[in-house]
DNA sequence: CTGATTGACGTTTTT
DNA sequence: CGTCAATCAG
């Protein structure tokens, strides 16, 4: 134990050894963080504390999975024995399967990704009689977002309304969480507000939570919004033992409802609070330092501080320009090539980093012509796949049947007859009656109405569904091989065929048909009581974290390819940071408009820079295409702003000639 | 009901 | 330049 504290230099070690009382930890950049917290971790259980007494929060599954693995390492133990690693989501489903029920939701609730909670709202908006062009179901869903994230009700929203639209909106919630609670489904924010109405009207259920745990301790503590510090402070009330680790400068999600004042205005929330700098980077040179630590004193409203540098790479550096997008991407692929070919950089030493996910399109293709081996991470996940999305829904409509949004998803993919007529017959039937889709389709059969042939497509429909449904039910250890007949049955690799018209688009997603298949199977043999509706719950939970070949990719040999925001929490030896215009990074919408946030795009900047180890090439691109036409790009002012030169006015014009 | 064609339209990040 | 919704002819 002693020797690993001797590693540490004082403010580290002095992090890791306050174990009481709230402790707020600014740590910069490459100071080691992670280390800080894991070694934290196992001096709480040498002080005697109980491995399972100790929350540790992160931000992302991939991070809470990496920490568990190095909490296991460092202190050698089952998994049993090690503390409890969590996001603040897969906490949320931990305690809402227990207590959802009181309400009023099933105990096996399903979790809505982005595309089901657009569907809702487009029928929540389509039930009160709101014309799509007066509020689009994405406007809806972003102010319901911001209700929830403030933990209003829609009752409350409906009383505290502010002009007419967001009266309609207050009434599109209302519509919005009734369909959902009638599906049985919640949206991502749901997991959060949610449990924070169990914790606010249940004193006893929150006591009973409280005193699950002696210690909390949160990771990237910029990044947590509204509900989801209401929700740490119920928890740690009766002992205020929280101990929360973050970077204001690296707080890159304000757009999803994140707020910087938690990490600022800490020692006012906690009193008694201590406060611990880490300012030593170990990551980066000096000249790469530099850069952000300049770039990031045009930032108001934050804890100043300068990071110090304790390596040096004279050369380390390097600003270019090319005169498009197209020359940008051979030129870095050029570079790679000669890296890894001539000078024997292993591929994975190298990333490359970009604001948008449109961009890694050019850089692909050079990489494949020049036959680097690279992987794209995060971009278009596996499960946005229309035909995982396809199949899925079926797996869906197996496991509950009253779930209308997937019903309605495949109730005629592949086509089978049933068209828009008939399905709109249903739709009103279930809404007269008050009766779920599922459950209309027999008496509408019965009265006839139908007619013949869309009769008969609906009743083979739901005699499919219901046949595996069973077969799912019953054998819980064979979900992956009732997958293949299903995928069989219904014919849908014809459809791919019929579908597209390249060969080789068949093979593409045919495979991607074996994937999900593979990740049943994965899922069957480490879970010791599969079922489907277990499955579908760890996808949409896990989501793009736990597609089959994940793993695979990051540990694989190849130039890594990825947004700023997936970067963070990362580090490289190597790396482009591409793409350095006015309109990108700074994004358009961020400098246009009204709501928009130019430093949360400097700190988005700093997190790329932050990223290098021991060499970064930032590049631009004069004139880039888009919707077909070349447009003369800017560059960006954060190039001027991180050399310390003036920004010339022309760059913030915002020139929008095409 | 299906499959093909046309036309409008769009700029971000993701647990 | 793509995507996706709306439209139209079998």
């Amino acid at each position: 134990m002693t020797d690993r504290l001797a590693e540490l230099n004082p403010s580290q070690r002095e992090a890791v050894t306050t174990l009481s009382g709230p402790l707020l930890v600014l740590a910069g950049a490459g100071s080691g963080k992670t280390r800080v917290i894991t070694y934290r971790m196992a001096e709480l259980i040498r002080s005697g504390i109980q491995p399972s007494r100790i929350l540790s929060v992160t931000f992302t599954n991939k991070a809470a999975r990496e920490m568990q693995e190095r909490a296991g390492k460092l202190l050698g133990k089952s998994r049993s024995e090690r503390p409890l690693v969590a996001t603040f989501h897969s906490l949320c489903v931990r305690i809402l399967r227990e207590e959802i029920a009181a309400l009023g939701y099933p105990a096996n609730f399903t979790i809505y990704d982005r595309g089901d909670q657009e569907s809702m709202a487009r029928t929540a908006l389509r039930d009160i009689r709101v014309p799509e062009k007066s509020m689009k179901p994405g406007d809806l869903l972003s102010l319901i977002s911001k209700w929830k994230g403030a933990g209003v009700s829609p009752e409350q929203a409906r009383d505290a309304v502010d002009g007419d639209l967001e009266a309609l909106a207050a009434a599109g919630y209302r519509r919005y969480q009734q369909g959902m609670k009638a599906a049985g489904a919640v949206d991502f924010d749901d997991l959060l507000y949610l449990t924070d109405r169990l914790f606010t009207t249940s004193p006893e259920l929150l006591a009973r939570h409280q005193q699950r745990f002696d210690t909390v301790q949160i990771d990237e503590y910029q990044d947590t919004n509204g509900l989801q510090f209401r929700l740490i402070e119920s928890l740690v009330r009766p002992h205020h033992n929280i101990c929360v680790v973050g970077d204001d400068d690296q707080a890159i999600y304000g757009w999803r409802g994140a707020e910087v004042r938690h990490i600022l205005a800490f020692p006012q929330h906690f009193p008694g609070t201590k406060i611990i700098r880490l300012v030593d980077n170990y990551r980066s040179t000096s000249q790469i330092l530099a850069l952000a630590n300049q770039l990031v004193t045009n930032n108001r409203n934050r804890h100043a501080k300068q990071l110090l540098a304790h390596k040096d790479g004279p050369l380390s550096v390097k600003i270019k320009e090319h005169p498009d997008e197209g020359t940008e991407a051979l030129d870095v692929v050029r570079e790679i090539t000669w890296l890894t070919k001539q000078k024997g950089v292993p591929p994975g030493d190298i990333a490359i980093l970009f604001r948008t996910n449109d961009q890694p399109r050019a850089f692909e293709t050079e990489l494949r012509r020049a036959q680097v081996p690279y992987v794209l991470l995060g971009s278009q996940s596996f499960f946005d796949r229309r035909e995982i999305r396809d199949l899925l829904a079926y797996l869906r409509v197996c496991s509950r049947p009253e779930d209308e949004i997937p019903l309605l998803r495949i109730i005629n993919v592949p086509p089978r007859g049933i068209g828009a007529t008939t399905i709109e017959k249903l739709v009103g039937r279930a809404q007269k009656t008050s009766q779920r889709l599922w459950n209309a389709m027999p008496p509408a059969l019965q009265t006839g109405e139908l007619g013949q042939a869309a009769g008969n497509a609906i009743s083979g429909f739901r005699t499919l569904i219901e046949k595996y449904r069973r077969q799912f039910a019953e054998n819980p250890r064979a979900l992956s091989t009732t997958l293949e007949k299903l995928i069989d049955e219904i014919g849908y690799h014809a459809e791919i065929e019929k579908q597209y018209e390249q060969a080789t688009q068949h093979e593409l997603r045919k495979t991607m048909l074996g994937e999900l298949v593979t990740a049943v199977r994965q899922y069957e043999s480490r879970t010791t009581h599969p079922t489907l509706h277990g499955f579908l719950q760890e996808t949409s939970l896990g989501g793009r974290e736990d597609e089959p070949d994940k793993d695979d990719k990051l540990q694989a040999e190849g130039v890594k390819l990825m947004t700023l925001h997936s970067a963070k929490g990362l580090e490289f030896p190597r790396v482009y940071l591409v793409g350095m215009e006015e309109g990108l990074l700074p994004h358009k919408r961020s400098t246009s408009e009204r709501s928009g946030d130019v430093d949360e795009e400097r700190r988005l900047c700093y997190v790329g820079v932050t990223r290098a180890r021991e060499f970064l090439t930032i590049s631009r691109a004069q004139t880039r295409m888009k919707w077909g036409k070349p447009r003369v790009c800017q560059p960006s002012r954060f190039l001027f702003e991180m050399q310390g030169l003036p920004v010339p006015p022309q760059v913030l014009m915002g020139d929008d000639r095409r």
